[in-house]
RNA sequence: GGAGUCGUAGCUCAAUCGGUUAGAGCGCCGCCCUGUCACGGCGGAGGUUGCGGGUUCGAGCCCCGUCGACUCCGCCA
């Protein structure tokens, strides 16, 4: 029993009736009869309908009156079950109420800048404001729910054998990957520490260190543009292990997300996930994290170019590049063709598509496109029967290099798909699925050499090592995986390279020297030298998978104290302006302020 | 860096084709009200239409610029 309450306002029951209680909260709401007036508190857990009667308690009542929204009291008083009439059904404490005998204002509140749980309200005062905003029945779910997630989390990898071990904050700087934050040293000036991107190097070397089983609720730090799921520093549910082949991390990985379901929602996931490889992944659903809760499947036309008149596809397909299609069915009625004049806009500008060609198929009309009057018999012939052409649907086409055609229309199908209504229809269906044989290496045009896909210790399909030794780096498979959810990728991680030869091949197809290799890896490459054994991991995102399972709409919902879109902590300000005496201790001059 | 949407009372929004004194709901303040739970009734206060400039007899509305919020692309695994 604490000093300022005996119970909770979401405890009380028609069991209670009759014993003392007190309750301790905010002002919900005030209902004033100007006799009998009633107080819904308000804490962490729930709500507790609070009267005052003047004939009974005349003092309390009396103080009563004066109680405004977000005042903090607490209130003393009998328990008593309500008459049928006045019964609450969309109250937990609904059958009962607390009759006041006696009121303590502990804090009185200023009038709130904005009425709290409102989902309508400008997402800026919110963030100004976030301490009144977490006061809210949906941020307290969502952070409840976050750290069940956590618990869950850290009870599983625990039962699993695994160690929690924290790794540094104040980090090396890489070169890879995304751009760092800096710390400057006081004690080496001119020097700088970065905040980890993740803890990649940190968990291997903890498999060099013997550890053999870690995992870490990880903070990572990257300084790039904000989206809606991206902020500069969010959470990694990071994990590491030796002797391990991808089969024991994705088995371990649906047995903790099994268990995170179960633990924090009470929700059943499947034991094992489907899975798709990368190439099927991009050639059926033009995306390496595709949404299987609906179909909207690309379908392949090169061949039936080949030979067709329609000279800006031939010429494509001739040319080592795809047709490909998709069959919006039933899109026709939905889209105008100014709408289809827009969306090309879309994919012209947004991913660098040459175009998008389309035909629809209005119910009792013609054929209407831009580009069907170049087709042949052939040609109808085969979108009819491979796409299943028919009256209401729109068709349409991506040309382009394999991937590229497929990509675009990956995002045409989604959007198709928000806009059928396909999405919604999903609901709340749970769509789990494996991405596997990733891509080792992509070629940059720009820059005329191979980059890793994942990073340069990702171990290769051992299948393909004989083709990267002979120096053909085109369609190398790593061993590395992604788990998506919804079309949203939860995470990914690799088998690693624990080989000093292997590692050496990597690093030449990197176009990596030894310099290069001894200064952006060198502790790394030493520690490998002794002895490391096997090893590999997964890591996901804390943030995003806490997001889908509180069905928000951002990242920012289901933490605490997010930044804005730039970047800002709107309550605090952050970043700010220095001291300069806190420059002049870092050795730091400012040469620009924007 | 680029594209889009938006910016009017504390909050959420409206304001016809450019035309009188910029409205509504909620909130707030005052009075009334003894069983409400979105309590109810009456009354009231509250506006640099983000900011700056331009066009016009006249601008919340049109034009230019600028600032800010969000979403997306680039970037980021």
């Amino acid at each position: 029993m604490g000093t300022y309450r005996t119970h909770h306002c979401s405890e009380l029951r028609p069991e209670h009736a009759g014993q003392r209680a007190t309750l301790a909260g905010w002002v919900a709401t005030k209902r004033d009869h100007h006799g009998v007036i009633f107080i819904d508190l308000r804490d962490r857990d729930g709500v507790t309908q609070v009267v005052f009667r003047p004939e009974q308690n005349p003092e309390a009542a009396k103080l009563s009156h004066g109680l405004r929204s977000e005042d903090v009291i607490s209130v003393s008083g009998v328990v008593e079950t309500r008459s049928e009439a006045t019964v609450n059904p969309n109250l937990a404490t609904g059958r009962i109420e607390l009759v006041a005998d006696a009121l303590t204002i502990l804090n009185k509140s200023e009038v709130p800048p904005f009425p709290l749980d409102d989902p309508s309200v400008n997402e800026d005062l919110r963030l100004q404001y976030r301490y009144l905003d977490l006061r809210t029945p949906t941020m307290h779910a969502n952070l409840r729910l976050r750290h069940k997630v956590t618990k869950a989390v850290r009870d599983y990898f625990d039962s699993q054998g695994f160690f929690e071990i924290e790794t540094p904050i104040l980090s090396n700087p890489t070169p890879e990957g995304a751009r760092d934050f800096l710390v400057p040293s006081r004690l080496h000036p001119g020097d700088f520490y970065a905040l980890p991107q993740a803890p990649q190097q940190y968990k291997q070397l903890l498999q060099v260190g013997g550890l053999e089983k870690y995992f870490q609720i990880a903070k990572c730090f990257r300084d790039e543009d904000l989206r809606a799921d991206r902020q500069p520093e969010f959470t990694q549910i990071d994990v590491e292990a030796s002797f391990v082949g991808q089969e024991d991390i994705i088995a371990l990985c649906e047995g903790m997300l099994r268990r995170i379901w179960k633990d924090a929602q009470g929700i059943e996931i499947p034991e094992k996930f489907p899975r798709m490889t990368y190439r099927e992944a991009m050639d059926r659903y033009g995306s390496d994290k595709p949404d299987i809760r609906f179909g909207l499947e690309l379908v392949d036309l090169t061949q039936d170019f080949l030979s067709s008149d329609f000279k800006v596809f031939r010429g494509i397909a001739e040319s080592g590049g795809v047709i490909r299609a998709l069959n919006a069915k039933g899109a026709a009625p939905l889209l105008s063709r100014e709408q289809l004049k827009k969306w090309e806009e879309w994919a012209k500008s947004e991913f660098r598509a040459k175009g998008l060609a389309y035909i629809k198929w209005a119910p009792g009309g013609e054929w209407d496109s831009p580009i069907v009057k170049f087709f042949g018999e052939a040609e109808k012939k085969a979108i009819v029967e491979k796409l299943n052409f028919a009256e209401g649907d729109i068709v349409f086409f991506g040309a382009d290099k394999r991937d590229a055609a497929s990509e675009v229309l990956g995002r045409v199908r989604l959007r198709v798909a928000e806009v059928l209504g396909l999405i919604k229809a999903a609901g709340d269906r749970l769509a789990f699925l494996w991405v596997v044989d990733f891509p080792l290496l992509a070629y940059l045009p720009e820059e005329h050499c191979w980059t890793a896909v994942h990073h340069p210790f990702t171990r290769p399909n051992a299948d393909d090592v004989p083709k990267m030794e002979r120096g053909e780096y085109e369609d190398l498979r790593a061993v590395a995986y992604d788990v998506v959810l919804n079309g949203i990728e939860l995470g990914g991680g690799s088998i690693r390279i624990h080989e000093r030869d292997l590692q050496a091949k990597m690093f030449a197809a990197l176009g990596i020297g030894p310099e290069e290799q001894q200064r952006k890896f060198g502790h790394i490459l030493k520690a490998f030298s002794f002895g490391a054994p096997p090893h590999g991991g997964i890591a996901l995102g804390l943030d995003r998978l806490v997001m889908l399972m509180a069905q928000a709409d951002s990242i920012r919902e289901v933490m605490a104290f997010p930044k804005n879109n730039r970047g800002m902590d709107l309550m605090s300000g952050a970043p700010l302006e220095v001291e300069p005496k806190s420059l002049r201790d870092l050795q730091i001059a400012v040469t620009k302020r924007a």
